[in-house]
DNA sequence: TTTCTTATTGATAAGTGTTATCATTAATGA
DNA sequence: TCATTAATGATAACACTTATCAATAAGAAA
């Protein structure tokens, strides 16, 4: 790939993306665009919807691949690793009594919960990502 | 559906999502499960988790159907409703600056990052459920 | 224990969300 | 204007999850 070049649609997608704060999935935003551009592919807001995230001026929401699961289902924090996607406990942070008020305080919707999501490196892959520098030969 | 019954699968299931930390997918259930249960179906693995999930002897974790995109790129915090399913923006309560120090304190992994997700209901939803109440005619 | 009811299973089809493929189109630079 | 090739549209392929259904087996009753 030489240079991005800057198309219609992936003007329409991301002027429809920057105008609604609903956070739409690719499906809704090609709905949306749906008049105006009838012959969209919903692949082309895919993939406009990945480029744009991956330049930085758009963030996905939500989890990567398959759904997990978690033999204790008493509320606590856990770590994604960035590096081997898997979801590792956490020794649960104090919980933070003000994060709930402070982000209920304007707004007009009602919140009834909170979770703190950490993202890094587990243990292993940490010790991985040393290992590898340490042999590392880049610069020999 | 009258009564819960305990199966032999279910149990084999519930006793390997609790004897591993690693907070496995259907799928790694199922193959872990399959040297003493060749006859498994996947399906039966997704059955039992939900069924776990609902009478909250586990959880799952992660997001629910497709992935939401957002053109602020930069972090701030969003609501996810509970009624509706959308994804909404919160005023940035300020910086947790102590949760993730906390976090890595005793971690022997690497933590980068946190997000703080909150769940709730959204101010339509709210709104919804007031007039739901109103109308309310159970006890009439 | 045996019988009955029906929740649960295994097998698999169907559904949903996302990515890959590929011939055609069109954005950029020469 | 022309040549190059990134991007598109259409669609197949893919991954994950849920639904369907006949067969099985758990639990209650006889």
């Amino acid at each position: 790939m030489e240079a991005k070049r800057m198309t219609r649609q992936r003007e329409a997608i991301f002027a429809q993306l920057v105008s609604r704060s609903d956070h739409p999935t690719a499906e809704e935003i090609h709905e949306a665009l749906k008049p105006d551009w009838p012959r969209m592919s919903l692949a082309t807001v895919y993939r406009n919807l990945g480029q744009l995230c991956e330049g930085g001026r758009a963030q996905k929401l939500g989890r990567g691949a398959a759904d997990r699961f978690d033999g204790n289902a008493a509320p606590h924090c856990h770590l994604t690793c960035e590096r081997c996607g898997g979801v590792f406990d956490l020794p649960t942070p104090p919980a933070d009594t003000e994060a709930e008020p402070q982000a209920a305080a304007n707004y007009p919707g009602k919140i009834t919960g909170h979770t703190l999501c950490f993202f890094g490196l587990c243990p292993n892959c940490l010790n991985r990502a040393a290992d590898d520098r340490a042999s590392d030969n880049t610069y020999l």
